[in-house]
DNA sequence: TATTGTTATACTCTATAACTATA
DNA sequence: TATAGTTATAGAGTATAACAATA
């Protein structure tokens, strides 16, 4: 079976992608804000969230942020400069680090999260209705 | 009259918050391996785009990009350098620089929106009954 | 030999402050 | 004096390549 191609330019696809363009632009700000309101970069808040669900090897680290795991050291060195990430040594595997959050990089993290649903509050205008179409919809895309 | 909390625990909009992010973060990797296909970074890439509708003062480059002026002069000098751009005085104002795509630089921009276009494309796996949906959530979002 | 993390290097983007040429 | 663009500087993220310790 061919693959279908979208008419791209039917006035409403356009419109549209002009539409989810601004919002991606609208979260990318508002998520540096409120990074920026703890002194964290962007790489910093998304690196410090991850951690807050498990310890990670540097490696995985940087698979996760999909940089290279040279670049993990100098986040990792800044974060823990400020006492808000430590390494420890894993028991299993000499050569690893686990990159892991203190209790104050957990305050900041929890701190930065609450900032980050504030700043996606746009859905509060919306239904549960309306909430459960654009779930629908979003997951529709994504399987495109 | 108070403004009205959205229930941040409430598990579905959870859910579409994460979605969202989901989409965000594709819509961005694929920009940026977009550009990359085309030797530029995110920057050049967005600036390039601007020009591509007008020639405009590095000041107001500025301004739309949300970043100092002087960081315009290094992104315009880079592109100028491989010809993508240049810079002509302005005939009402000798202070002002006007920045603009070269005929090379054209060509490369809609090579870039071609492949954005693409990147785009998970739209369509929308009828155009979900796209009006999903415009019509959109612009309710952004209107919070 | 292969893998983990690090270091060294170089480039780009970023903001701040000081400078120049115009207005 | 105010504004437009630039330069100088410093910090951060990024990729590449080479390295030490461990597997």
């Amino acid at each position: 079976m061919a693959t279908q191609r979208t008419p791209r330019t039917d006035p409403l696809t356009l419109e549209v992608v002009e539409l989810i363009g601004t919002v991606v632009a609208r979260y990318h700000e508002e998520y540096e804000e409120a990074a920026a309101e703890h002194a964290l970069t962007g790489a910093q808040a998304k690196l410090l969230s991850l951690l807050t669900l498990e310890p990670l090897p540097m490696r995985r680290l940087a698979q996760k942020l999909r940089c290279e795991p040279s670049n993990v050291t100098g986040i990792v060195d800044r974060l823990e400069a400020r006492g808000l990430v430590e390494r420890r040594p894993d028991p299993e595997d000499r050569r690893v680090k686990l990159a892991a959050v203190t209790e104050e990089g957990r305050r900041v993290a929890r701190g930065l999260r609450d900032a980050l649903d504030f700043a996606r509050e746009p859905l509060a205008g919306l239904s549960h209705e309306e909430r459960l179409s654009l779930r629908a919809l979003l997951l529709r895309m994504l399987a495109a």
